[in-house]
DNA sequence: ATAATAAAAGACAAAAATATCTTTTATTAT
DNA sequence: ATAATAAAAGATATTTTTGTCTTTTATTAT
């Protein structure tokens, strides 16, 4: 098991790959998108309709059309990002599946649990969509393979 | 998502409850462990004997049979349970699901979620199967519900 | 020996996640 | 207006995960 869903996995380096385009004024197509982060093409196109529809990125069809994202997004966390596609149980939810995560009737690995669990939901509320521009534009990190 | 697939959940919540029976001194049935920890009878005696063929548990036949954990194994980390129902990508995979997670290819999210990704290896590394069972013979944690 | 008990094993089913294919709609350039 | 482009939408397919049903095997008590 991975953290996130393979479904959120795309949609993240997908949005931080449009993001470090659109810093640059470009829009992206599907195509380019695909091949940057190694992804199938036409589930991506499926994970960015759904990312546009909920507003974290936009759109335009026709030529010279394709996917960017506006300034205002550029600077949303990418928890938002989780939030959308892989729901926020990661944040919230019990590690061993409790219908509800809760201090009255903790499941084994609450009190250590819930520690990490607000780790990650901090890394990835501190985490900006555009704050890997430069290292993305410079290769040194990575969105593929 | 959730941190565990459901398979490692109900694995987990069934060992630790067959974990205070064992300490207990009693054998316990398929049966009553799926209500004891509120899972569906018969995929978790799947689990169950997958996790017996991989030597975690034990379990006898016929008559007063039932599942059971022997003396060694109470002692073991439960990261061998996730470890054996969910792989070790937890553990070493990559956050944003490229191939190979490492330092000279590295995502965006690497330096922050090796970090986060230890401690849960940690936590479930310190975390014994028998380490809840006072508490859970109190009532004072659960595992179903 | 026989019947009862309980897990093991094998086959099957349903649901969810992942992936692909085809048609439609909007936009742009000619 | 027309043709080209590119995303949106809808339908379908595949794979994986989760869940169920049936038969078999081992053990125990009578
Ligand atoms: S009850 Fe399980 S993590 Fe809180
Ligand atoms: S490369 Fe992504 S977590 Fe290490």
């Amino acid at each position: 098991m991975a953290i996130f869903s393979k479904t959120c996995e795309y949609a993240i380096r997908a949005v931080f790959y449009i993001a470090h385009k659109s810093a640059a004024g470009t829009k992206v197509g599907i195509k380019d998108i695909a091949t940057g982060i190694d992804s199938p093409e036409l589930y991506l196109a499926k994970i960015l309709q759904d990312l546009s529809r909920k507003g974290l990125i936009s759109s335009a069809k026709g030529p010279n059309g394709g996917f960017y994202i506006n300034e205002a997004s550029l600077n949303r966390p990418i928890s938002d990002i989780v939030e959308v596609v892989d729901g926020n149980n990661l944040f919230y939810g019990c590690a061993l599946g409790l219908k509800q995560c809760s201090e009255i009737n903790p499941c084994p690995l609450h009190e250590q649990f819930k520690a990490i669990r607000s780790q990650i939901h901090e890394l990835l509320d501190n985490t900006t969509i555009n704050g890997f521009n430069e290292e993305l534009m410079n290769g040194l990190l990575s969105l593929r393979k």
